[in-house]
DNA sequence: GAAGTACACTGGTCCGACCAGTAGCCTGAG
DNA sequence: CTCAGGCTACTGGTCGGACCAGTGTACTTC
């Protein structure tokens, strides 16, 4: 015989499960509103601080949001990655996770997405991309923002084409909180143009082996860029947990 | 010129901000105590009300925990993925992904964790997968339930040979949904019995593979073995999506 | 010394109040 | 009739006080 333990389950939390299961379940849909606080405390019984509580909880995971003075109550969000990536950079900030596992899970996202992107990309696909690498060429001369939008955009449609919201939605939050934890590196490294060239260089030949739907060259090339350019930040000792995925 | 869209900055927020400096920067060490409440509340300047809403959202991000009646104040916890899962799993749910892409990302993530675990994998790993085998071996005569337990704890193992921690959480999550979503229609499978043989037999050749440390089978034959247990569930015009992972 | 008890204090919840700020109505000018 | 402008009822944010059930500790008792 088993038994579970048992924690007193308060008010707040009750309120934050049902509320949280009409949003994710979709019976709230995106853009609808919640009650005002004080009709809400009404509706379950409880005092306003409670309700209170409860919908902070609720903006905290990025489901609603409330703005003081809006007569229409509370609004309920699309369902975004941004909690997803609080909680992710959290994690790596204390240590948790170092950069050696970050690009570790970047390349095999990176890498699959590429893979399946490869196979699945459809013409229109291939024109974003064509499109998004012109960008780069453009901004590569205009400054490294402008060339870092575009950079951005490439991966984006390289994970939008692998058709799995999953990957594209992991791919962007890991990318965020690796470029977070590198940037100040970044910031005095070796002469950007020559980051930029390296870049671009790569860039051109993902597409053409996506083009060519030839996945398995796209991911290793995918993993070996992300490989030739990050490996420097981490520390050596660990390198060679990065080494199984080239 | 550019400008930044203002929002205004609530009370609570800056105090979650502080707090969470101190607790994710080691400042404040896990097992060590904040001070109550009514000591918070002075420190700050602040309402208890005030206070309450900053613990709560660090609550909810699995930073702090509080006890009622416990005089040295809330807890500061471990950096732990929870908080993680959870905001994953809400995506998931949320996100209307269906099986085809949570399969996807699941063969994906299983591939890459047994690719990384036969070649990182130490002697402890290999004999905590002997007794998983053997566990689930035992169990299949037992009962569904035994041998589903074991089942989990290889692929934990597995994980957590891969030493990447983002690895495990995400396969975790995934593993989880994927099961939520097709528990119903697993009820009324075909026999159990050659169910768990599959199963068995895919593990064992797993095992070899990772004692042997050749990565890439192990990783083929992981992605093999989804796509043969429960592609099946996937609607037939989606199971394209998952040729290319084989 | 161990077992039991009393107490001070904790967090959880409720209530009532005030404030700054907003959405939408309402008015009056054109 | 349209529309700019002000008005107002209401919102969420914050405060302070209050009560309760439950806990850890120190003190009593045996």
């Amino acid at each position: 015989m088993k038994f579970e333990p048992v924690a007193p389950i308060r008010a707040y939390e009750r309120i934050v499960e049902q509320i949280e299961e009409a949003v994710v379940s979709g019976r709230l849909k995106p853009g609808e509103r919640l009650p005002g606080e004080r009709e809400l405390m009404t509706q379950f019984g409880v005092g306003r601080s409670t309700v209170r509580e409860a919908l902070r909880v609720l903006q905290a995971a990025a489901l609603i949001r409330s703005r003081p003075g809006d007569p229409r109550g509370p609004e309920v969000l699309a369902a975004s990655p941004v909690a997803l990536h609080r909680s992710m950079h959290r994690l790596a900030r204390a240590q948790e996770v170092g950069l050696s596992e970050l690009l570790q899970f970047r390349m095999v996202l990176d890498g699959s997405a590429h893979l399946l992107a490869a196979t699945l990309r459809t013409d229109e696909d291939l024109s974003a991309l064509d499109t998004a690498l012109a960008a780069m060429r453009a901004g590569a001369t205009e400054g490294y923002e402008e060339f870092s939008r575009a950079d951005v955009t490439f991966h984006e449609v390289i994970a939008r084409a692998s058709r799995n919201p999953l990957l594209v939605v992991s791919a962007e939050v890991v990318r965020g909180v690796v470029l977070e934890l590198i940037e100040d590196k970044l910031q005095h490294a070796r002469d950007r143009a020559a980051l930029m060239k390296s870049w671009l260089n790569h860039h051109a030949l993902v597409l053409e082996a996506v083009r060519a739907a030839d996945g398995e060259s796209a991911a290793r090339l995918a993993r070996r860029a992300l490989y030739d350019n990050y490996a420097e930040y981490v520390p050596e000792d660990q390198r060679a947990k990065l080494a199984p995925l080239l």
